[in-house]
DNA sequence: GTATCTGCAAAAGATTTGCAGCAAG
DNA sequence: CTTGCTGCAAATCTTTTGCAGATAC
């Protein structure tokens, strides 16, 4: 099955530029009929697929199972809080060397990573206390 | 609402240091009733996130949308092909430092991080060129 | 023409929730 | 007693699949 560039790859692409952050494949649905694009969810699942194929999109996995995607690269990493659920984005990112090595250590074609710390923000900290 | 120590915690908390690596709640159930231990499987997802809450457990979720439970540290990173799913266990982890750092700036109390990497395995990047 | 893509509806799977009974403090 | 835990079944939600028709090459 040689795989095809189609338009709804296209539409979901132009969506992904424009908004350049991770968003879920349910809300890419929304927002591609919001613009009066004919698709199906069932469709977009499947044009995200492709995409994550080729390494052009990447895709970070919500505790809760929800996944969200964005262009590689444009997604940042997190600091999440395990009883309210909210989260910081980081900058600080001390992989890059790494993954260079195991691209030649394990014989891998890396398209991207993802890297997500998990804890107790400070109010939820202090709710711990005097719940 | 406070919370108790209770016991499917601890036959959860048992399973888990026996086996000794991450497993998912399905299967954690299926190894307590096999343990004739008489439990339901949304007490094996209270208890799960309960000890998730103390630090005590870490989660990882896969993009699939299955989440894999194993005891705080004892999860190791991932080196995940996106084609085929195969997935390498990685010893590396240059993170220790950033989240000491981050610790501090961010007045969060970190349990632990996830850390993956996806791509493609030498014999998909092979089934590429030559489908 | 033939292989691939699409949309829709149905199916699958993991996790959560409602509720009545049980158990701990 | 009163509050929190448990099992079961039902509900929820995201993602996948089946299929007939449309489309690209």
């Amino acid at each position: 099955m040689k795989t095809r560039r189609t338009r709804s790859q296209d539409s979901v692409l132009e969506i992904l530029q424009k908004l350049s952050r991770a968003i879920s494949a349910q809300d890419l649905y929304a927002e591609l009929r919001k613009r009066d694009v004919r698709i199906g969810l069932a469709t977009v699942y499947r044009a995200l697929d492709a995409l994550k194929l080729e390494g052009r999109v990447q895709v970070r996995t919500l505790p809760h199972g929800e996944s969200l995607y964005s262009l590689s690269h444009e997604d940042r990493h997190h600091l999440t809080c395990l009883r309210c659920g909210d989260s910081v984005a980081i900058d600080e990112c001390p992989v890059h060397e790494l993954e260079t090595h195991l691209n030649q250590s394990h014989q891998f074609r890396i398209f991207y990573h993802t890297l997500e710390f998990f804890g107790l923000c400070e109010q939820c900290q202090a709710e711990e206390v005097v719940p």
